[in-house]
DNA sequence: CATGGACTGTGCAATATTGAACAGTCAGCA
DNA sequence: TGCTGACTGTTCAATATTGCACAGTCCATG
C-alpha cells in the first residue's frame, strides 16, 4: 500500500500522477509471478531494500539497470533549471521504472525516492533485454506494464491539457480517496499537505488553497486532522 | 514525411505533443521490417489507404485493432465534453497506435486522423496478441515502440508542468523545424497556422499570436508566407 | 472580378494564477 | 514551559490567460 508521507519541502513541486490502484497492475497476468520468473532465470539476484524516503537513483545518473517493484511506493520527480520539481508518476508493487535506458536514454531523466517501505529488484539492462527478448511470459508482462504505464500518462497529460487547477484537484482527490487512509472509512483521504497537493496537480499551494476552502464551503469536503470528501459532489465538479 | 495542413476549424484544439523525426523510431530495429514481418506470418494483410484528412476511428469506437503506420502521417485527438480538443500525438512512419485495445480498453479514446496521404496495416487484436507473444523480433520491435512512445508522452507532460506557453511554443517551432518545409532549408517550417499551434501546445490563438509577434519583434523569428526561425536565439527562450 | 473562406493583427474586459508575506495552530521536544 | 518546524488561512498586487469581436490580407473559385 501507498503511504502519501510528507517530504522535506526543500524545492517547489508540481505533478501530474496519481497511481491508480495496484490490482490494475498486478492482476494483469494473474498466472505469472515475475519474482519467481526472475528468480529462476537468475535475474533478480539483487534485491533492494529501502526504510523511509530514500533516493533510488537520482535525475542525472547513468542509466544502466531497470527496477521491478516488489513491495512499497516510488515517486519519480524531475527538476526544473529553476529548481521547480515535477512528480512525474507514483508507481506501486508490480510496477518497473528505470526502463528508459532500455530505449537509448544514457542518463536517467527522473528522480525515483521511495515513499514507503520499499523493496525492488533490480536489473541489469543487458539482462533486461535478453529475457525480454527470449522469454514469452515475461515480455508480455512487461508489454502490459507499458501498455498501461503508458494509458496512464496519456491520461495525466490530457488532463493537464484540458483540465483547470480546480478540476485536476477534484479529480486528485477522488483518486486518493480509492486508496483512503489505512483503517479509515473508504471516503477519508491518506495524509496529504495542500503543499504535496499542489506538487501533484501542478500549480501552488496559494491555488490550492483557494479551492479547498471553496470546496469546504460547498460541502464537499470536511476536515480537521482528516481530509473527508463527498464523492458525489466532487464528481460533479469534474463534469462541469 | 509530415504535412502540417490546416483542419476545418471547428472545435477549438489544444495539444501537446509534435511528432519526433521518423528516423527516430525507423532506425531503432533497423534489420527487421515490419510490413515484411507481418506478411510472412499472415498478418496485416489488410491494408487501409487514405487520402488527405480522413478519419481511422473516431473516440468512442470500440477498441478491436491495433494500426502500424507504413507511409504518411495520422494525428491523435481527444474531445472534452465541452467540445474542446487536445491533439495528444501525431505520429508517422513506424508507428503503432490502437495498441490501448491491448491493455483492455474497449473503446477507443482518441480520434485517429490521417494528415497526409497514409497507409496503415491493420492487425485484430487478438493476431496482435499473438504475435507479440510467439514472435520475438516482433514484440521486441513494439517494446521498442512503446518505450519511444512512452518517454515521448512523458516529455510532453513534463513539458505542461514546467513550461509556460511562451517556452512551449518556441520548443514547438524548434520541433517542427526539423522537419523542415519539403525543399526548404532547415530553418524553414512546415506550414502551420497560429490556431494550429494555439492547438499543439494547449493553449489559445490569441497566446500564439502575442508570441509569435514578440518573437518577431526580437528577430527570433521572420515570417511572409514561410516561417523561418533563428533557432539559436529561440533556444534561449527555452532556457529562460 | 466578386465572393467566401481561412488566416493574421489588434484591442480589450473579465478572469485566473502566481508569488510572497504574515499570523495562527498544533505537535514534538529540549 | 517555551521553541521550532510544518502546516493552514488569508491577504493582495502583479501578471498571465482567456474569450470575444472586428478589420484587413490572401487566395482559390465560380
Amino acid at each position: 500500500m501507498l503511504f502519501f508521507t510528507m517530504l522535506s519541502s526543500s524545492p517547489r513541486r508540481v505533478s501530474a500522477s496519481v497511481r491508480r490502484p495496484p490490482q490494475k497492475a498486478n492482476t494483469r497476468s494473474p498466472a505469472f509471478n515475475v519474482k519467481l520468473f526472475l528468480d529462476s532465470a537468475g535475474l533478480g539476484r539483487k534485491v533492494e531494500q529501502f526504510r523511509g524516503k530514500k533516493t533510488i537513483f537520482a535525475q542525472g545518473d547513468p542509466a544502466k539497470k531497470v527496477m521491478y517493484i516488489q513491495e512499497g511506493g516510488v515517486r519519480l520527480t524531475v527538476v526544473n533549471e529553476s529548481g521547480k520539481e515535477a512528480v512525474v508518476a507514483i508507481l506501486g508493487p508490480g510496477d518497473f521504472f528505470g526502463e528508459g535506458c532500455l530505449a537509448g536514454q544514457s542518463v536517467c531523466i527522473a528522480t525515483a525516492t521511495t515513499i514507503a517501505p520499499t523493496t525492488v529488484l533490480v536489473i541489469e539492462k543487458n539482462e533486461m533485454i535478453r529475457a525480454l527478448h527470449e522469454e514469452h511470459q515475461f515480455s508480455d508482462r512487461f508489454i502490459a506494464h507499458m501498455l498501461a504505464r503508458n494509458i496512464r500518462v496519456e491520461e495525466d497529460l490530457i488532463d493537464q491539457l484540458f483540465n483547470s487547477s480546480e478540476k485536476r484537484l477534484a479529480r486528485t482527490l477522488l483518486l486518493l480517496a480509492r486508496y483512503g487512509a489505512p483503517g479509515q472509512p473508504q471516503n477519508v483521504l491518506p495524509k496529504v499537505s495542500q503543499e504535496m497537493l499542489a506538487e501533484m496537480i501542478g500549480t501552488t499551494r496559494s491555488r490550492v488553497n483557494f479551492f479547498m476552502n471553496k470546496f469546504r464551503k460547498l460541502g464537499f469536503i470536511q476536515y480537521n486532522g482528516k481530509i473527508q470528501i463527498n464523492k458525489s459532489l466532487l464528481s460533479v465538479v469534474l463534469h462541469d
